[in-house]
DNA sequence: CCATCATGTAACATACAAAGTTACATGAAA
DNA sequence: TTTCATGTAACTTTGTATGTTACATGATGG
């Protein structure tokens, strides 16, 4: 299966703007991930609906973190990308009449349902406060890759 | 995500052959699974590689089951289909020189991992034999969905 | 031997979602 | 009023599972 790797793209894109205060355009997120600037409008567009980030437009605009960072986790940040599904796999009928299919289903759906709900409790011990502890010992004394650079 | 349905479908066709002594040509098994064929050998040949089901060729040909239903797991089927990958989600960047997404990366790895696992070991619990067994359960007196009227 | 049946497989078509791109409207700042 | 930046719709590209067609291979029965 293609791998969804919105949550990956948009945590990155939150762990940069921590490192430094903001705003951050759009393009400027987007020359950091090597991507385009309607994908990052896209992917913060349910952060912001939630009030972890603020837009705003014109000079000197761009994106903004307006959340307390030891509040928010991993788990918050899925939901925020609307909950996409988790599992690459899942049952070629959700509600078969043939009982060889229901069998099937429920021995799937019970190993499905633990590993989903696994997943989401991790996603949820990590916050993204300890993700930024994480790359400030990741980074030591060295600066992350300068994107002031790329402000001109 | 659009889902892979694979495991599902073979599941399926492996829970109806035990249900009566076989072989089932592709075609019947596709016509119990709303299918094509074509679809039938694509899953199954992974099986067959693995000796858990076999084939022949010509009149009074198709596919018979080849093992020991209580020795195979859910598990060694998924293993059969080619392993393929079990979540939805993944990193955007596999190998990446940015240090944020590494951290990034360490977080969800993480997470990832852990539900990996235990959904692959949920499906080790399970056998053949023990899905044959609910499948009894819920037939009561009562007959599958009679492939044999589709047997001419 | 040959017609029929069934698998094996390549090749191509379809469906669908994420990701990438283009275009333009909206609104804020200089 | 020009410039900048977001907001969003619409379209293109890409990757994968799934569906389909076509034909080769081999086994059975006459």
């Amino acid at each position: 299966m293609k791998r969804d790797s919105r949550l990956s793209g948009v945590l990155h894109v939150l762990l940069h703007m921590a490192q430094q205060p903001g705003p951050f355009t759009s393009e400027t997120l987007a020359k950091a991930m090597d991507t385009n600037p309607v994908v990052i409008r896209r992917i913060m567009a349910g952060l912001r609906e939630l009030g972890y980030v603020r837009s705003e437009k014109g000079h000197g605009g761009g994106w903004t973190l307006a959340c307390d960072l030891s509040k928010v986790t991993l788990r918050d940040v899925y939901a925020a990308l609307g909950s996409p599904s988790l599992l690459a796999m899942g049952n070629r009928t959700e509600a078969p009449g043939c009982l060889v299919e229901q069998a099937v289903n429920a021995a799937l759906d019970q190993a499905f349902h633990d590993a989903e709900a696994l997943l989401l409790s991790r996603l949820g011990e990590v916050t993204l406060a300890m993700l930024g502890a994480d790359l400030r010992k990741r980074l030591g004394s060295r600066k992350i890759h300068d994107m002031s650079a790329h402000r001109a």
